[in-house]
DNA sequence: GTCATTTATCATGC
DNA sequence: GCATGATAAATGAC
């Protein structure tokens, strides 16, 4: 049994699971509130990996990816942009 | 399966990849990643299992058998010993978080 | 030296 | 067929 679960361990990551919709969700609100330093802090990114349900890694790997992919093509990323912007706009009014 | 760039010419050139004497506004372009072969990893981690920190000797050495620069097995190195720690922390959170056994 | 990061590449999901 | 998460080279701060 001990076997089992270490070799499932050992190469966790040629097995990938997306994130569930809740924590992309999470992650996006940081990231476009956050767009013009989208570097959160350790203890940030502690919060982040407790909302989220992963951990303190995933949540680097996903903000290192957004950074460069979003850098490397703004505009396919803007419709996004634009949706998180209008939904931190609304929950800054209220 | 690996044709190394490096070995333009020459395989002796020994560490740098910039010129630095001329051109003062050097644009310093980043050096392209390019993925080691399977001889060359399963060298590296040959001598990584028997010392974690490797001598300036044997990484010349290393470096000459691999065809690899001084500096890129020094950063090999470097990664490789941050590599084994994320696995250990990973391996800590995996055993002690999920109530298993 | 460590370590967060950038970047390209890999492997998978769908 | 790309989107996405994880990993592998390479850089730079400290």
């Amino acid at each position: 049994a001990v076997m089992i679960l270490r070799s499932r361990f050992l190469d966790a990551r040629r097995k990938r699971r997306n994130f569930n919709k809740q924590a992309t969700e999470i992650l996006n609100e940081y990231f476009y509130s956050h767009l013009s330093n989208p570097y959160p802090s350790e203890e940030a990114k502690e919060e982040l990996a407790k909302k989220c349900g992963i951990t303190v890694s995933q949540v680097s790997n996903w903000f290192g990816n957004k950074r460069i992919r979003y850098k490397k093509n703004i505009g396919k990323f803007q419709e996004e942009a634009n949706i998180y912007a209008a939904k931190t706009a609304v929950t800054a009014t209220n | 399966e690996n044709t190394n760039p490096s070995s333009s010419g020459s395989a002796h050139s020994a560490t740098k990849e910039p010129a630095k004497g001329a051109a003062p506004n050097a644009p310093r372009t980043r050096k392209k990643r390019c993925p080691y072969s399977k001889f060359q990893i399963r060298e590296l981690e040959r001598e990584f299992f028997f010392n974690v920190y490797i001598n300036k000797e044997k990484r010349l050495q290393l470096s000459r058998m691999l065809n690899l620069t001084d500096r890129q097995v020094k950063i090999w190195f470097q990664n490789r010993r941050m590599k084994e720690k994320k696995l250990s922390r990973d391996r800590l959170q995996y055993f002690s978080g999920n109530p298993l056994l």
